[in-house]
DNA sequence: CCGTAAACGAGACGGTACGTCCTGTCTTTGC
DNA sequence: GCAAAGACAGGACGTACCGTCTCGTTTACGG
């Protein structure tokens, strides 16, 4: 993540637990203080380690932050629930789960805060965190498919396009709703928003289709 | 907004201009030097201000700059442009082009950050921002029911819900979109998701009537 | 002292009463602070006083406290004891009666202190303090000349050098038993301290008149 | 004198040249403000330091001035002259000397009326500044006998109270003359102390002998 | 199996910002 | 027109962290 020997293999090698051990100590005291009163000492103190031994691997409080809360996203897995809804809905929850986390809730939007002026930072938010949930999407869609079922398609630069705001609009929900409205993410209302969505992707899949793309807003909204 | 002479008014008044200049040189210092960097004092000497009149009118960092990135929120309307997709796509925007400038782009997420270990700024949030964003929707659904245009709906318990949902998909997407997938919240993409959502709205309230309310989220989506 | 009204007689005309309560005040926070941690919003809240009051009447700190410790030296009295010794232990133990009052303790060692800097306060020290004692010593003198006793007489030159050498002693002797050595400044000290300077000034004005005037010190103490 | 490190050995050991860019730092601000102007930043920024290292190693302002003040009392030396007068010239005269410097000045009193309040710093002011000059005496004193000189001598707790009784007199009469009459303590003047107290002395012990010790006050002096 | 080299703990260091306090000035309202 | 009330600019306070540094110590590996 962090520590690829340099290069060089001679001296006393880094020590493993000491990376775990951070860690943990990072989200504790997340849950603690929150992103704004945590300080790298502190974690230091916590994890039984000396600072320096910090700032060899990490930059710096945010690159430290945003490895320890990115951690839990390596680990989801999407479950072959059967239906493409069923697949969404847990695309919607499984984030949501995390979110729950009191050190993910101020952590990650600290970082995201952080990364919009740090482009390494926003490059690492990519990669370690919102490219494994649109794995998720990806993987969805290919189960659907391989099942029979025909998800909204359209060509293929139209699809990324789709794509990209298909989860800009799950994964902003689901954080504006956790965070922001601070109500519970719950079951329910991940059916909710899998229904709107879902229909919705289908309505303007067969609107496109009638007005042979590009199609006006207004098209296929105006009765509604 | 947060000066109201507490009850006495005895005494010198407070400086209203020095109100004014605070919340200018916040956003100033913003842009310049994001959450993480901007220092009370270094706003206090950009606005010609004793450190002490800064903390006299707020609480801490938090405070005062939510005050000022909300304060746009303030200033925005609603114009009448005629459909509901129209309005829902002015929803979408004009907060997207808040979102655009870099005092907020910063600012927002790290109060949001903040929030989610702090009610009492949480509250604030809700009362300086989302409220105001809230209130633009309300105002949409009206004028279409004026212009005789029949937006979804549902009963009133539900509607509420509803409005919700609404509300974290749009501001969710917008947020998401503008910060996290770092790609603009322009016109085409604001059509794209006024679409989405106004067809899924529509399937879902056509959906609502088959199924007589409490429809099972796999209902209409299975088939899309 | 510090307050004749200007000229004008205009307008609502100073409270006397004012005047008292500001330097009890200011004896009460010197006893419970100590010179360098009484300010003067505190000596103003405790006097039921603007700090604008205090301002107008005190240049600053070191002259409202010196004021106030001073006041007491005004009452200084030497009663006819009826022997020179009795008049000299009289003067050492007045002042340190006063000088056993915690408000003067530091009070007055703080205002000397700033007296070293500041030449308008030591002289404002000499007038409220040095002159007020130096008046018992002279009294004394008088009065033991008409009582018939001879005190210690020397040329009329000579002789402002020794009463100020004698005022140096007693005086910085008192103030170095109380504040330095830290120990009582009582009647048996007293008395071992007169003793020994009557003997000196004695024997410095016999070996004075053997050697006529200018005497090397060690003249007359060699053989001690 | 403030800094052994407390008992571990690990770590960067301090830096010793801070210890001293600090101390003289201290005393050019003390010349150039006096100790109610002096500022630990201003005296850290002078001595090219950091404020924590300051705060480190001193307690406050109090500790370090004394620190600065008292350091030249530690070179005082007693040169043998011969005599026991001129001894007691030099006791009077080398302290005299070091209050000349304006450092000292302003330095010492402040720190004794710091001291009426705080036992610690009284301590710490006895022991590096009134220990250091008893021992003077008490060195002469040694000397003198060595050479045959016969000081005047009582039993041994009435010594003690004796020596206690000379150094008051001394230390405050140099004290006085030098800050509060604001004359110079110079030979003359010492000469002149030092044979009033010495012919004193000489008369005491003349007068306890005849008297059988205890003497009455007024014994040796009431026809003085 | 021994030397070398890196990692480690400890903690001092120069900085920067904090939030509080105090000063002396000013600007109000009330007597 | 003075007084009380209190806001204001300015500046120092002592504390807390930061990121760096300098130690002495520990631990692997490669000759």
């Amino acid at each position: 993540m962090q520590s690829r020997t340099p290069a060089g293999r001679s001296g006393r090698p880094r020590s493993a637990a000491a990376d775990t051990a951070i860690l943990t100590a990072t989200r504790a005291a997340l849950v603690e203080l929150g992103w704004s009163k945590l300080t790298l000492g502190d974690v230091a103190a916590r994890a039984g380690v000396a600072k320096t031994t910090l700032h060899r691997r990490w930059a710096g409080k945010n690159e430290l932050v945003l490895d320890a809360v990115a951690e839990p996203f390596d680990a989801l897995r999407l479950p072959d629930r059967g239906t493409l809804a069923a697949g969404v809905e847990d695309v919607v929850l499984q984030p949501a789960a995390i979110l729950d986390r009191p050190e993910a809730r101020s952590g990650l939007m600290a970082a995201v805060a952080e990364a919009t002026r740090d482009a390494a930072l926003r490059e690492r938010v990519r990669t370690s965190i919102v490219d494994r949930r649109k794995r998720l999407v990806v993987e969805g869609r290919a189960r659907a498919r391989a099942r029979g079922e025909r998800p909204v398609e359209f060509g293929p630069e139209e699809a990324a396009r789709t794509a990209d705001l298909i989860f800009d609009m799950v994964a902003g929900a689901v954080v504006h709703r956790s965070l922001v409205s601070a109500e519970p993410a719950d079951a329910e209302w991940a059916r909710s928003l899998t229904r709107v969505l879902l229909l919705g992707l289908a309505g303007a899949a067969a609107a496109g289709e009638r007005e042979d793309r590009v199609p006006h807003a207004n098209g296929g909204a105006g009765e509604a």
